[in-house]
DNA sequence: TGTCCACGTCT
DNA sequence: AAGACGTGGAC
């Protein structure tokens, strides 16, 4: 016969020996500051804690409170936040520091005000609740995931399996024990997702965990969890052609109003589809009759496809058909004036170089 | 040296 | 409601 010890009490035992020294972290026995907790994990939204500390410590340097932070401007924010990316939590923790101020000065210990506040969503909201007012909230981040993949050794690809994850992850805290100290509750989690639990080789021989997770006893650990490979992107194919008069003046037409690259210029081209086509056939679509001369292939990435031109350039006298009657010849030096894509200066200054 | 990618919030 | 945001780390 065995007893079966909760998770939580696994996991706060552990904390207790092993926690992270962290500078918003309160010291045991000791009362959060809900601003530390705010100011850390906004940072930590997509941040790593070694990149945290030092932005961490001089903010609180800076702005020793919340009402310091919004009586501060945005420039100087935004100057300190320098380096830390995704600057739109910068302005969103400006903005929220302003609203607390304005109404109570006190953050709230309330999950629908504070996912009313910019910047805070789902996971920062359960996250200040948790640590800085001791509510027992589960914060569910990609540790959290990790770990509660592995320990019911979830095989169902993210993002697919999001909602079961939490779900899953909300019954951890479960017992009294995680419920009176949810904060050290929450940054156990987070501790061992960070230290133990790692994406790559976790440490399951030295786990609180490992003798009731079902990812390790089936030696599985590593792989979990499992993410949907995402789809790849499709590759497109176009021909475009170069063609330049005596004047040093480039052949240009204008693209459609809509779709890829709306309005913006362009060399002739064919329709870009799922495999080339032939250049005689690029030419009849173009109607720049001529005799051409490949000179290369450009690559390009667009959010939804990948792009392959094939490059060829005129070598003899042009004979424009009807189908050409839009096109427009401009010099290279000109082309600032007009719109112009990316992927078009990438074909001109390639096919100038040749 | 580049390419890929993380996974919280907002739009 | 898919895609953008931006850096650093992995390969």
């Amino acid at each position: 016969m065995s007893t079966q010890i909760p998770y939580a009490t696994l996991i706060l035992r552990w904390y207790d020996r092993h926690q992270r020294i962290l500078p918003w972290r309160a010291k045991t026995g000791t009362i959060p500051n809900p601003y530390y907790v705010l100011l850390s994990e906004i940072m930590l939204q997509q941040t790593q804690v070694a990149t945290v500390i030092p932005y961490f410590n001089k903010f609180i340097e800076n702005f020793p409170t919340l009402n310091d932070l919004a009586e501060a401007s945005l420039e100087k924010v935004m100057a300190m936040w320098t380096g830390l990316g995704y600057y739109s939590r910068a302005r969103n923790l400006h903005r929220c520091a302003q609203e607390v101020a304005k109404q109570s000065g006190e953050i709230p210990k309330d999950y629908q005000a504070l996912k009313a506040l910019p910047g805070i969503g789902d996971y920062t909201a359960a996250a200040i609740l948790s640590i800085g007012y001791n509510q027992p909230y589960v914060a569910v981040d990609g540790n959290v995931e990790r770990v509660t993949a592995r320990l019911f050794a979830i095989q169902e690809p993210l993002p697919m399996i999001k909602p079961t994850l939490a779900a899953l992850a909300k019954t951890l805290n479960e017992g009294r024990e995680a419920q009176e100290r949810a904060g050290d509750f929450a940054q156990a989690l987070f501790d061992i997702g960070a230290t133990i639990c790692k994406p790559k080789n976790p440490s399951c021989l030295i786990c609180p965990l490992s003798e009731v997770c079902k990812a390790s006893l089936e030696k599985i650990a590593d792989i979990l969890p499992i993410r949907q490979r995402k789809a790849e992107k499709p590759t497109k194919y176009g021909i475009s052609l170069f063609i330049e008069n005596d004047k040093n003046q480039i052949l240009l037409r204008k693209r459609p109003e809509k779709g890829v690259l709306a309005g913006t210029l362009e060399l002739p081209s064919s329709i870009w589809s799922e495999q080339y086509i032939s250049i005689e056939q690029a030419i009849k679509e173009t109607g720049c009759l001529g005799q051409y001369q490949e000179i290369g292939e450009i690559k390009h990435v667009f959010t939804h496809f990948t792009l392959k031109v094939k490059l060829f350039k005129l070598v003899s006298d042009l004979k424009l058909t009807q189908v050409a009657q839009d096109n427009m010849w401009i010099h290279s030096d000109e082309l600032n004036h007009y719109p112009c894509s990316t992927l078009m200066k990438k074909m001109i200054a390639y096919s100038t170089k040749i």
